[in-house]
RNA sequence: GCGUCGGUGGCGGAGUGGUCAAUCGCACUUGACUGUAAAUCAAGCGCCUUCGGGCUUCGUUGGUUCGAAUCCAACCCGGCGCACCA
């Protein structure tokens, strides 16, 4: 079973200080009552939730799951609740509206995809995964009224993101109060030591320590996350396509990277990396856009390795630098209906109205030649189109 | 259930019979500028077009009208209030 493999439990003091402070929000109850539980040499459950709704993780996620990996290195044992039953529930911390209901089935996918993409990170072989199906799906009413009775109306709807969705009258229902029922009662169904999660999940993470300790627990200890910024600067959020995927290609993780705000460089250093904090200040020192190029660089090796890294980041500099040609250039064959048509085909614009546009603004361009398309022209062969600064098509046939 | 207000483009939010493909802000795209950005400035931002224009959109379905996002009816969805007098 998994504690026959894992390390012995390590108190090293330094590795400890990095742990509670590196890309930390907040401990409750406090950093000292958690590094007195971490320095008593102990092994400790550490217990993360898994949201299973998408099916890629990013950045953001990667922040508790990097802190999870600093705990299975001091030897601790990580427990993760795939949200199998709360996911049907629904959850509303980063929401501004409902979720849609999951089926089963499609839980058990996005669950393989999950641990498949966290398997980066993680020795997951040293995991134990658990399902909170396993418990909450047995719990009567007796049972959640009782959980129920530790919480007040006025602490869930004096929530920020709840008072939000109130004030503008939008709906709340009234489902959503039980998800932090739930999590909290998954704390008590592991015996959690301690739980991660992000400062806007400060509410469900807290739920967990009254429950056990009416359950007759030690209330676990809840370590928070600073919030990390989309590359954007504003929040992350997969709808606003401000987030780098770890199952990214390595151009486009590069890429994206690149694109980010030169404000949100440290914060993805420090809390999507593990490169040493003195490094990390160097690194700033720099001029931004290579302390950009550093983090982009690190970001495609954590994920895609060393000789991957290198490949983008000289790809980048091709294209992007000096206008060349990238490698992944999609590949458009144009036949006798032109090459407006054949781009909507392949789904490079949208439109032929959005192509006609594009060429209006000047934007469509021959690399070879520099030379600017109008709506009839059709460069030779084996020539690309050069759309706007991200979009590149070889002719072809 | 009753009353009342509301459902508009990715989001927020104008518009309340023609001049509305629909003000504006955000997001997005493109050009200039750059450090790859950001900021700034400029243009665009339903679809088709021989660039004259044409076509389909404003919760759904019907109706009134020469003409509807705008009026009427039914239905669906949401907010708020009432109903409980404890």
């Amino acid at each position: 079973m998994f504690w026959n493999k894992l390390p012995p439990v390590s108190t090293d003091p330094e590795k400890i200080d990095a742990l509670l402070s590196r890309g930390v929000a907040e401990v409750i109850p406090s950093v000292d009552s958690l590094r007195a539980l971490l320095m008593s040499g102990k092994r400790l459950r550490i217990k993360l939730g898994i949201d299973p709704t998408g099916s890629h993780i990013h950045l953001g996620n990667t922040v508790p799951l990097l802190k999870l990996r600093d705990f299975q290195d001091l030897g601790h044992q990580v427990v993760f609740i795939i949200g199998d039953a709360t996911g049907v529930i629904g959850d509303t911390s980063d929401k501004d509206a409902e979720r849609p209901m999951l089926t089963e089935s499609a839980v058990a996918d996005n669950l393989k995809t999950f641990v498949r993409q966290v398997s980066v990170i993680l020795d997951t072989t040293l995991l134990e995964v658990r399902k909170n199906s396993e418990w909450l799906l047995k719990l009567n009413y007796r049972d959640i009224g009782e959980h129920a009775d530790v919480f007040s109306v006025s602490d869930f709807i004096s929530r920020d993101n709840i008072r939000r969705r109130l004030d503008a009258g939008k709906r709340v229902s009234l489902r959503e109060v039980l998800y932090p029922l739930m999590q909290g009662y998954d704390s008590v169904a592991v015996r959690a030591d301690i739980e991660l999660g992000g400062s806007d999940q400060r509410f469900n993470v807290l739920a967990g320590r009254p429950l056990q300790e009416k359950s007759g627990q030690r209330p676990q200890q809840c370590l928070l996350f600073e919030l990390m910024p989309g590359t954007d600067g504003e929040k992350m959020s997969k709808s606003r396509g401000n987030v780098i995927n770890v199952d990214d290609a390595p151009t486009a993780m590069f890429g994206k990277a690149m694109s980010m705000r030169d404000s949100v460089v440290r914060q993805f250093f420090i809390s999507a990396t593990r490169v040493p904090l003195a490094t990390v200040e160097t690194y700033m020192q720099l001029h931004p856009k290579d302390a950009k190029l550093a983090l982009a660089r690190e970001l495609v090796r954590m994920y895609h390795g060393e000789a991957a890294a290198a490949a983008a980041q000289a790809d980048f500099e091709k294209t992007f630098v000096r206008g060349e040609v990238p490698e992944d250039a999609v590949e458009v064959r144009v036949g006798a209906e032109g090459l407006m048509q054949a781009l909507v085909a392949a789904g490079v614009v949208t439109s032929k109205t959005e192509y006609r546009r594009l060429l209006s603004d000047g934007a469509v361009r021959v690399v070879e030649t520099d030379e600017k398309l109008n709506e009839r022209s059709l460069p030779p062969y084996g020539h690309t189109v050069r759309i706007g600064n991200h979009r590149f098509v070889r002719i072809s046939k």
